[in-house]
DNA sequence: CGTTTTTGACCGGCGC
DNA sequence: GCGCCGGTCAAAAACG
C-alpha cells in the first residue's frame, strides 16, 4: 500500500457508509442499499449485481464512482443527453464524491492520475491531433471477483493496457463494439485489495446490450428484467427506480455484471437486444436528486 | 477471413 | 521547458 492509496476523487464509498445488503446465492448476488439514500443511489444509477455462475466466486459491490463531465457532447450520434442536464448533475455529484469521502476509504483511485488530471486528462483527452475529446459521463465501481473483466451484457473490444503507476497491476482500457457507440471502459484491479476490480466506464451507450449469452437457449431475457424479476419488491424497486429522470447518467452497466472466465466475450453469441425499459442504454439514467444534493 | 488482442509508439496535459 | 504519466493509435499477431 505504499501508494496504494489512491483515491479517486470520483469514487463514492457506498459501502463504508452503511447498511448495504447483499441478498442471493451462488448464482444471483443482490445488493441492496440499506437507507434512503443508498437505495436512492443505487436506483438511480439502476444497478444491480448480478453474478452469474461460472467462475463466479464472490462479487459485491464495493463502492462506486461518478464522474460527469463537463461537456459533454455527444461525439458521436448516440448519444444522448448530456447536455444541459448534465452539467447540472455533474457538478452536483462531484462535490458529493469529492467531498464525501472518497478518499479516506476507497483504496483506490482510478488511477486516473495523480488526482489532478483526472479530471481533465481522463475524462477526455485527445481524440486526434489539435482535436480535443469530449468528456463522457463516467463512473466506476469496485467488484469483488477473481476475474478481471466481468461481463456486462455489452461487447467490448480492448484497444489498449498500460501499466499504471503504483500498481503492479495493468489497466486495461476497452470500447464498445458498437461503431456508433462510443462508450469506453477501463478495467484494473486494486493494488491494494487484488481481489477487487476497479470497472470505469465513460459515456452512454446508444444502443441496447447484447443479451446474455446463455440467456436458456431460446429465449434471452434482458438481464434487467430478469434479475428484477428475481428480486424483492423492494429491490426491484431501487432496480428500477431511476428510469425517466435525467438523463445524463452515467450509462450505467447494464446491470448485469457477471464474471467471465476469459477476457473475451463471446463471439456469436450475445447480439440480441432486450427490450429494456428505454432506449437510452439501459438504464437511462438517473442520478437521483440525493445524490447530486449530496 | 474477419474480429479481437497485444504491444510499442505517440500525443497531450500537468507538475515541477 | 522538461519529464512524467495516462490515454489512444495502429500494426502485427492470435483466435475462432
Amino acid at each position: 500500500m505504499d501508494e496504494n492509496d489512491r483515491v479517486d476523487p470520483g469514487i463514492t464509498d457506498l459501502s463504508a457508509e452503511s447498511s448495504w445488503s447483499f441478498g442471493g446465492d451462488s448464482e444471483n448476488v443482490y445488493l441492496f442499499g440499506g437507507s434512503d439514500r443508498e437505495s436512492s443511489i443505487l436506483s438511480d444509477f439502476g444497478w444491480n449485481l448480478r453474478p452469474e455462475a461460472g467462475s463466479f466466486s464472490h462479487f459485491d459491490r464495493i463502492g462506486m464512482e461518478e464522474d460527469l463531465a463537463r461537456n459533454d457532447q455527444p461525439k458521436s450520434t448516440c448519444s444522448t443527453s448530456t447536455t444541459g442536464g448534465g452539467e447540472t448533475v455533474v457538478q452536483a455529484t462531484s462535490n458529493r464524491s469529492m467531498s464525501s469521502n472518497s478518499s479516506e476509504d476507497l483504496p483506490e483511485k482510478s488511477t486516473e492520475s495523480d488526482g489532478n488530471k483526472a479530471a481533465p486528462e481522463t475524462a477526455s483527452k485527445v481524440k486526434k491531433k489539435g482535436q480535443k475529446r469530449i468528456q463522457q459521463p463516467r463512473f466506476a465501481f469496485m467488484t469483488r471477483s477473481e476475474v478481471d473483466h466481468l461481463e456486462d451484457g455489452y461487447r467490448w473490444r480492448k484497444y489498449g493496457q498500460k501499466a499504471v503507476k503504483n500498481s503492479p497491476f495493468p489497466r486495461s482500457y476497452y470500447r464498445c463494439t458498437n461503431s456508433k457507440c462510443t462508450v469506453k471502459k477501463r478495467v484494473e484491479r486494486s493494488s491494494d485489495d487484488p481481489t477487487i476490480v476497479i470497472t470505469t466506464y465513460e459515456g452512454q451507450h446508444c444502443h441496447h446490450t447484447v443479451g446474455f449469452p446463455r440467456g436458456g437457449g431460446g429465449g434471452l431475457v434482458n438481464h434487467e428484467a430478469a434479475f428484477a424479476s428475481q428480486l424483492t419488491p423492494s429491490a426491484s424497486h431501487f432496480y428500477y427506480s431511476g428510469l425517466g429522470g435525467l438523463q445524463f447518467p452515467p450509462q450505467p452497466p447494464p446491470l448485469g455484471i457477471i464474471p467471465q472466465s476469459s477476457s473475451h466475450q463471446v463471439p456469436g453469441e450475445a447480439r440480441e437486444n432486450p427490450k429494456l425499459p428505454t432506449d437510452e442504454g439501459l438504464l437511462g439514467d438517473i442520478v437521483p436528486p440525493g445524490m447530486r444534493n449530496q
